[in-house]
DNA sequence: TAGATTGTTAATCGATTAACAATC
DNA sequence: TAGATTGTTAATCGATTAACAATC
């Protein structure tokens, strides 16, 4: 189990997990080797990027024969975190916090909603799925008891900044934030902004100006 | 109602919809002047790049004043197209492509999801909100008939590039890709990935490594 | 007027791509 | 061996930041 030397650089990252859901579907069919000339095909980028991604970790290759598949896997896996369960908690239970509580997808890859938590006192105690929304004032004894590391944002814009406070106040390190508001934390902290409602308006420009093909995200 | 002169770079329209929300809550409180550095502050950019983007889109401030709020709301809306209203339909029905239908969030902002459609032929008529599951059969037509110009996979990632050319060839021009999938089509359509699981992977990659307050998306 | 804030140019920074010797 | 594909260095590209004259 090799822990990473330096940083990796945000770019990289961000394509770490479309490189480990390929390259996962490469191993369930089978396939023992990949080069780097097919996965850049695969998805959307440039052989060189993907050598200089994997030097970035320490991933060597063969010369005429490319990247073992089942070490990528690994390696990719515990880069991150794909090999481990995560106790996630969602804050906000309007219609978004529902939705994410009961989307089967997310346990199945590793991330466990364990809670969730709203400032609605009409809804407490209301069950969504097998859980039942709790009163914020426990949020920060849940986190603490339950081992919580990751916290989902999901409440009006207005009140994302102070969620986060509190979630930061608890312990958790990482953040996923689906509120448009831009959410400050301490440099140990992680955010990462999840917003569709912005995905979709970055498409609806597109459309109208007709930008040439132009990814976002 | 100004015409775009150049196309906007991607860094400048993935910032659009977070200035358009700021910007809007500023209006609807009344505030009537906005400097690039109370943006700047607010969404976590410099001032410098603040006014290089709004000088993408020739939007003018005056020294000393700042930017007049109602004419950035208006530019800004113009755009990105909020001022519209989008009709969208979803493919996949299962518990994303669901819990899309019923999040009362997108109509509120524009995005009128007006179909939803899946594979499966047991889900064919079975009702979501006010909607009911159609066959794969009829997205043709239904996008014809209904000038659709967008569409949103939310199906199985193996089936995101089939569905993608389904909705390209019936004339969509924009898709939201929630697959881990890469999505390849004509020049003149755009695609936006939003993908909330790869988000929860770089969040747990670097909540393990402490990514130094590391943003991603 | 003096001071603040703009629009714009130039400098910096980081990410991507190209090129190629090394090597299997 | 000959040819393909790697790891790595250098070149390019684009985005961000700094700096500052113009101006309200």
């Amino acid at each position: 189990v090799s822990s990473l030397k330096k940083n990796l650089s945000p770019s990289v990252v961000k394509r770490l997990p479309r490189y480990f859901s390929y390259v996962k579907g490469l191993h369930d069919s089978g396939v023992e080797w990949v080069s780097s000339a097919t996965l850049a095909e695969e998805l959307g980028l440039t052989s060189s990027t993907v050598r200089q991604d994997f030097t970035c970790f320490s991933f060597m290759g063969i010369a005429k024969r490319g990247y073992q598949v089942s070490g990528l896997l690994d390696m990719l896996a515990e880069i991150i975190g794909a090999d481990m369960e995560w106790r996630v908690i969602v804050v906000g239970a309007g219609n978004l916090g529902r939705a994410l509580v009961q989307h089967g997808e997310f346990v199945r890859r590793g991330f466990n909603i364990v809670g969730i938590f709203d400032a609605d006192e009409a809804k407490y105690g209301v069950k969504i799925g097998r859980l039942e929304v709790q009163s914020m004032d426990r949020l920060d004894d849940f986190v603490k008891r339950e081992d919580i590391r990751m916290g989902i944002i999901a409440v009006p814009d207005s009140a994302g900044q102070s969620v986060a406070d509190l979630l930061v106040k608890a312990g958790v390190k990482g953040l996923l934030n689906m509120t448009m508001a831009h959410i400050v934390v301490p440099d140990n902290v992680a955010v990462s902004d999840s917003r569709i409602v912005a995905s979709l308006q970055q498409l609806s420009h597109c459309v109208l100006f007709s930008c040439p093909h132009r990814r976002s995200k």
